[in-house]
DNA sequence: GAAAAAGTAGACCGACCATCATATTTTCAA
DNA sequence: TTGAAAATATGATGGTCGGTCTACTTTTTC
């Protein structure tokens, strides 16, 4: 008897079932944020039955939300991976992460921001995983960040606060966007932030 | 008959329930936002009476926390104007709007960071509202750091996107702050904003 | 002291999340 | 190939709490 009955299809049925489920709540986490998220809105759009999702999140609710937090925060490091690798300047990364964003909230009416912050800023003590996701996936885009600013010459010692000045920056420029219903923050962080970092006798290039 | 017996009382017993109420639902909506605060909840740690809010507060839940973020904002623009016409620098100006929200964070052991930043990106087209309240504390805030810019010599045709670009990356360290229970992303920001702030073609002092 | 305004209490129905007993599919030794 | 054990899937059910509304009481007005 082979053992290829599994290998032969692309993924079982439970992890697909496990996708279609991350999937569905980290869009209508990025929207609505964790707090308005129903488990039955979850239920009906990824059309997957109640039951399966205390099958495969056993922690319920909470561990749903902290996996499709952590899925969304993965695919946004992937993306800035490739930013670093393709871009040739800080200023290029940025002005293509920032392009990213925009074109998420235009195409969304405004309706999608940061697939984190929302929830970060839900997340409290009665949320212990959540919190500690949210968090885990700010420190790894730091450290991603860092580690560019890094790899382009930027004084290790100072690459962790430009990392955090530049992450906050975006995130905040985003928000704002978000609100005010205008891209204006985000085009503009972009470029102010540029000079920031590369004029401090810090990151060449 | 004279009209003096509601005016030698400090404010009517409406005034004063409703000032309650909004208090109340401030406190909750920055530590916990929007969706996740409940009436019941409000209700009880207010300890108004249940029908009362709905006679205050026609719209129920929504106008309710907006008439809430609304006070939250207008005292943080009240705090805001105070530094302005106090402090020397813009500068001085940043690091007390920083030091400022860092207590109130370390204070709350990182439970409250902006008042309206957790429920502006919670709002959505289901909440219009909410949405229009959130959007306007943001813009009466830009108008109000702009204006300050202006009037320590900034080029008017620049002040609005310093102050976007300063509101912008405070925003987004307390957010960061909270997430990761760590101020440094707060105390960094308001150091390195300033020579971004002054070193540019822009503003003076 | 009666009419109007202001304030209050609780019942209502629907939605919430979690759980369960049962059904189906997959696995793999015999 | 078979059949039983393990893994996965299912939706009905329950207790709780959500926001809203209507009927009621108290206070103010003149």
């Amino acid at each position: 008897m082979n053992q290829t009955h599994k290998i032969d299809k692309r993924v079982s049925k439970g992890d697909r079932t496990r996708a279609i489920l991350i999937e569905t709540t980290a869009q209508l986490l990025q929207e609505q944020g964790y707090a308005a998220t129903g488990l039955n809105q979850i239920v009906r759009e990824s059309k997957q039955p109640r039951g399966s999702l205390y099958f495969h999140f056993p922690g319920g609710k909470e561990e749903l939300a902290a996996a499709a937090v952590a899925s969304a925060a993965d695919m946004v490091s992937a993306i800035l991976a490739t930013a670093f690798s393709d871009a040739d300047t800080i200023g290029d990364v940025l002005r293509r992460t920032a392009a990213l964003f925009i074109a998420e909230l235009e195409s969304s009416n405004f309706a999608k921001g940061c697939p984190v912050s929302t929830v970060a800023l839900e997340a409290n003590a009665a949320t212990p995983l959540l919190q500690q996701t949210c968090a885990r996936a700010y420190e790894n885009w730091l450290t991603a960040i860092e580690a560019a600013f890094v790899s382009r010459g930027a004084d290790p010692a100072r690459a962790p606060r430009l990392a955090r000045l530049t992450l906050a920056s975006i995130e905040g420029a985003l928000m704002l966007a978000r609100s005010l219903k205008d891209v204006t923050p985000l085009t503009e962080i972009s470029e102010d932030l540029e000079p920031l970092l590369c004029s401090a006798p810090v990151v060449p290039n």
